[in-house]
DNA sequence: CTAACCTACAACCAAATGGTTGTAGGTAAG
DNA sequence: CTTACCTACAACCATTTGGTTGTAGGTTAG
């Protein structure tokens, strides 16, 4: 999880993802989108493979970039889960609020309104 | 972005989140919680609302920690497109494979060197 | 075979990260 | 007022990160 979403925390990984998940391209064709070193792409790619984000696979003297959707689903119901949290939360206090129509008596020593 | 899947990749951060979304905890509070120093635990919470995923409210001497569900949103609706961009690609391909039933053509002129 | 190309990997460096301790200021409680 | 508590922030340190260059090996083209 923690390197899924190092991965995700850089611009440059996250246009690879893209241009991956459009083609196949080999490792070469991508550092040639940006202005840095091969090695430094290189770098990148095997950031995103540690997360599990791609894949790579040996095309004769190429190393072709792909992506895993499976990985990306995972950062984002990861995401979900905080959401539904933060929903789950919202209705507590819905329900609260129509279960004790009474403002005047909230108790600061612990909980207040939002 | 960046701030965002940064702050997201770090396990005791994403656990500074769900606390404040389940609660409104101080500061100290969540210090509380986890084996390090308290200015370790404040660092964690600058980085969570530098990418605007938390808000801090003054309450006394007290500094309460909330959500901000909209990054969190902001965060999962990049994955959206990014999933989403990998779906059509599979559609896109489903169609083409649909409309040329030749297995024999495998070699893509598209990865050769130039 | 030879040359060009793609990749892997090591060594190195500046900057950021994640942790610590220490100091100082503002607020609440006795 | 005095004390205890909560916070902010600076200084420092070890490790990681993101970049570079250089070297070496495998594959394709001529």
């Amino acid at each position: 999880m923690d390197h899924l979403f190092h991965a995700l925390a850089d611009a440059t990984r996250r246009d690879i993802l893209r241009r991956s998940v459009r083609g196949e391209p080999s490792v070469s064709r991508l550092a040639e989108a940006y202005p840095m070193s091969f090695a430094a792409v290189q770098k990148h790619v095997a950031v995103l493979e540690r997360a599990g984000l791609i894949t790579k696979e040996r095309r004769g003297r190429e190393q072709l970039v792909r992506t895993d959707p499976d990985a990306v689903r995972r950062a984002r119901q990861a995401l979900d889960q905080l959401e539904a949290a933060w929903r789950g939360r919202v209705d507590r206090m819905s329900d609260l609020l129509a279960q004790d129509p009474d403002p005047e008596e909230n108790n600061p020593t612990r909980g207040q309104d939002r």
